[in-house]
RNA sequence: GACUCGGUAGCUCAGCAGGAUAGAGCAACGGCCUUCUAAGCCGUCGGUCGGGGGUUCGAAUCCCUUCCGAGUCGCCA
């Protein structure tokens, strides 16, 4: 809400001013640093700067303006210091506002994505490989954008674009013919396929002609060789099963598992598409897309005519389009796949296809460990299966400590410590590195996930036996700072959701409920609620029934478990 | 070598379409539970925003340069 009077007075502080000097004049409006110096402020130099008026008379003239605006009913003061214009809010009109528009509203917000389509594909493990530390970041931050997306009225479609097909399958498939034992992979399917995997890495390493005979199979395998389809819908089943547990684990979900392999008869298409349309070039054997200087150039088949990568996302992104007809497409792939995306883009471009700007790449850091990045290949690798159940064990340990009697010990314990793993990820921006450090993530005090549901199960505690009516209310009670902090940041909520679709960035999100449980832990240190005085009690209620529900609906949307005891 | 991303307190990070004294958490130290969950609250300590130039009334933020780290760079995904 505070947003919506600072685009209001900028606005219309524009429109009069633009009228009073007769040129178009730019208002900058923002919040001040610190909050003595008052709620809103506007600083003039840029007004002086175009106006090439004394800064004395412009800053006259922009309060004299800002007395004419509507708005100005919420203010109460407008101080100026320097060449800023402080603007102070009137904290008693405001918290009325803002509390009965919560009584009205509940915590609907404008559906600006009505009538919109967005397909994120995110998670997308690769088949035969475990689910690491790695994939935990795109399966969340992929989830949890999807989430807030669909809070601002988008249509979602969530896909799990598997890695499923691919020069791996050759090798997996070489080697598990070859030096591989039946009986061990079917009792402990991944375990024993990534040591195969890290097994034929290492023999290639020394003998490269390994190479070339994974890339046969493969092809084979692509051409429909009875004999390594059925290995490989074995492979890709007992993988899926085991990646199952863990998005239960995570409670995330897809709409589709169409994986690359679903695509292996839609590519040809794609193909016989770039020819006609003379995009395709011969070199060195194999079939590119020519991308210029910028760019390295796409290969779209190599000399053995199989396919690549690329070629199996173009015709991805192709079915997407004519199936869901979406209006923004997001992947949310890893920081290293950055020149694959912006390739992917600049052939759908070079086809004449506008809608290539609608093609966003949501890249992340990657997760190192010791300062490098993780490799499968080389068998360096962290189960997340098994870092969601340390970080459990650890919860139940703390529940153990600080509240043994609790009922439904083990699964509140379960939901502290996955929703922790996820806080974690989710709390810092996006396209940082994170180095994997098992203690930092299970880490419950200060800025972490426990800290949200803490806060959240305390209020619960005092609303649980406490039915309050929306009776009159005293909101001269709220114009204390401790208590008026709350009350703006209140206001802020769905500005911060704009905010984290706008840069497909969920830490904004998660910052903001910190800072919101922050304030509530603040004002319940120095006030009681639960007071005799029936109104104040009843103020005090309605306030904090408010900020759990924030915190509850901003930890689901970041795909956390809310609960309301521990 | 080229390109991309990053370098802010001992550690993890906010802030970056230029704005007022650079903010949190962790760690350290000192307080606060006979009153609503102390996984909390309050306080102290801690920073020439990697270095150097420049643009301007004003730079952590923009430009140039340099150092450091990571990633990517045609037949992996």
């Amino acid at each position: 809400m505070i947003d919506k009077i600072k685009n209001i007075i900028r606005r219309e502080l524009e429109v009069s001013l633009s009228g009073h000097y007769g040129e178009s004049i730019n208002v900058v409006v923002e919040e001040p640093k610190s909050s003595n110096l008052g709620d809103i402020s506007i600083p003039v130099f840029s007004i002086v700067k175009t106006v090439r008026k004394p800064m004395n008379e412009v800053a006259d003239t922009v309060v004299e303006k800002i007395k004419g605006l509507e708005v100005s009913n919420l203010l109460k003061e407008i101080n100026r210091v320097g060449g800023f214009i402080n603007l102070t809010l009137d904290r008693l009109a405001f918290s009325k506002n803002v509390i009965d528009n919560y009584f009205v509203n509940g915590l609907a917000v404008e559906q600006v994505g009505e009538g919109k389509t967005i397909v994120i594909d995110y998670s997308s493990p690769n088949i035969a490989k475990p689910f690491s530390v790695g994939h935990l970041r795109s399966t969340i931050i992929g989830h949890s954008i999807g989430n807030i997306l669909e809070k601002l009225g988008y249509q979602v479609v969530r896909i799990n674009h598997l890695g499923d097909f691919g020069t791996q399958f050759g090798k997996i498939i070489y080697a598990y013919l070859n030096f591989g034992d039946k009986e061990k992979v079917d009792e402990n399917p991944i375990e024993e396929l990534v040591k195969l995997y890290v097994e034929f890495h290492e023999l290639a390493k020394e003998n490269p002609i390994l190479e070339d005979k994974a890339r046969e199979i493969f092809k084979e395998l692509e051409q429909g060789n009875p004999e390594y389809q059925k290995l490989w819908e074995h492979f890709r089943e007992v993988s899926l099963a085991e990646y199952m547990k863990v998005y239960e684990m995570l409670n995330v979900y897809f709409d589709s598992y169409n994986g690359e392999a679903f695509y292996n008869d839609k590519m040809q298409a794609v193909v016989d598409e770039l020819k006609a349309k003379d995009l395709l070039k011969k070199d060195e054997g194999a079939m590119i897309v020519d991308l210029g200087n910028d760019m390295p150039p796409a290969l779209i088949q190599k000399s053995d005519g199989s396919t690549l990568y690329i070629t199996r996302d173009l015709a991805a992104l192709f079915y997407r389009k004519k199936t869901y007809h979406f209006d923004e497409v997001l992947y949310v792939v890893g920081n290293e796949q950055k020149l694959h995306f912006e390739q992917l883009k600049a052939v759908v471009k070079k086809m004449g296809y506008d809608f290539y700007q609608d093609i966003h790449h949501i890249n992340f850091g990657l997760v190192l460990q010791d300062g490098k990045k993780m490799s499968t290949r080389k068998g360096k690798i962290v189960k997340l299966e098994d870092v969601l159940v340390e970080a459990s064990n650890l919860s139940l340990d703390y529940i153990n400590e600080k509240n043994p009697c609790l009922i439904n010990k083990e699964e509140i314990a379960r939901k502290i410590g996955v929703s922790a793993i996820i806080f974690n990820d989710l709390k810092n921006y996006r396209t940082n590195d994170v180095e994997f450090d098992l203690q930092e993530m299970v880490n419950f005090v200060g800025q972490t996930g426990p800290y949200l549901q803490y806060t959240s199960v305390r209020i619960s505690s005092v609303l649980e036996e406490n039915n309050f009516t929306n009776s009159e209310l005293m909101y001269g009670l709220l114009i204390q700072d401790h208590s008026f902090d709350l009350i703006k940041t209140i206001a802020q909520y769905e500005e911060i959701l704009n905010k984290a679709k706008e840069e497909y960035s969920p830490s904004v999100l998660a910052k903001y409920l910190l800072n919101l449980a922050s304030y509530f832990n603040s004002f319940y240190a120095k006030e009681k609620i639960m007071v005799d005085d029936l109104r104040e009690r009843n103020t005090k209620l309605c306030l904090i029934y408010i900020i759990r529900n924030i915190l509850d609906e901003g930890m689901n949307l970041l795909g956390m478990q809310v609960i309301r005891k521990m």
